[in-house]
DNA sequence: AGTATATTCAACCGATTGGTTGACGATCAG
DNA sequence: CTGATCGTCAACCAATCGGTTGAATATACT
């Protein structure tokens, strides 16, 4: 019964998935590489991922015995569409967006990715 | 710790809000109108009333015994503009949004709103 | 072969969620 | 005053969530 805007909303309402999001904006990761920045175990970041996986918010290719994670931007767009449904929001203000990018990104957003230096 | 966003895009998450809310762009209405057409208790849906309201995406005025709800779609701008940031999302298809809102209210599309009849 | 790396799985935990029911405080109508 | 209506509150319940650990699997390195 579960829609599939229940789950791209609910993919989308934790601060820790959003900020996954915003790193895979910049280029594709690897799992290691993605948990790399939190404060909790690989075993929950793996599963933050599985859960954008499920949502269809990114994709994931085993390359080896690396899974890289790549962001599907196109996933958003019925959740887009329907919150159009409800007004105006400034379409392309992207200052906007990185404004709020700082705000959910606390430090890193100057540093591209830091893998393996 | 619960950010704004997390709270919004998890409001937003449950089939039942996004009906309310669709509901609610049409016309403001009373709690019990609001709770008729679904199929749990009153207590149930002014739980999720409550929720929407501390989320900011409604507002509730008391006047006499009847609680009106009224939408604050502003409350989605942040919402929007950060997944704007992720692409361009046919800005104003509101035939899109349209055919949205007929799968997320099966039926109840054409009545408007059956109040004190 | 043996070891290190990448990732998931399974079991567990406390907190939250979405729902119920019954009692309750306001407010309106007669 | 009495009774119906509007809405919330409190307690409860099962299910899900976000996290933990430890073991397991698969791939790569030497």
């Amino acid at each position: 019964m579960a829609d599939r805007l229940d789950i791209i909303f609910a993919a989308l309402a934790d601060p820790t998935r959003r900020r996954i999001l915003a790193m895979l904006l910049e280029d594709d990761m690897a799992v290691t590489d993605v948990a790399e920045p939190f404060e909790m175990s690989l075993a929950a970041v793996s599963k933050h991922l599985g859960l954008l996986g499920r949502s269809g918010l990114i994709s994931q290719e085993k390359r080896g015995r690396v899974k890289w994670c790549k962001l599907e931007p196109d996933a958003l767009r019925d959740a887009s569409v329907w919150m159009q449904g409800f007004g105006q929001f400034e379409p392309v203000n992207l200052d906007a967006f990185e404004r709020f990018l700082d705000t959910e990104l606390p430090t890193q957003t100057e540093l591209p990715l830091q893998k393996d230096p």
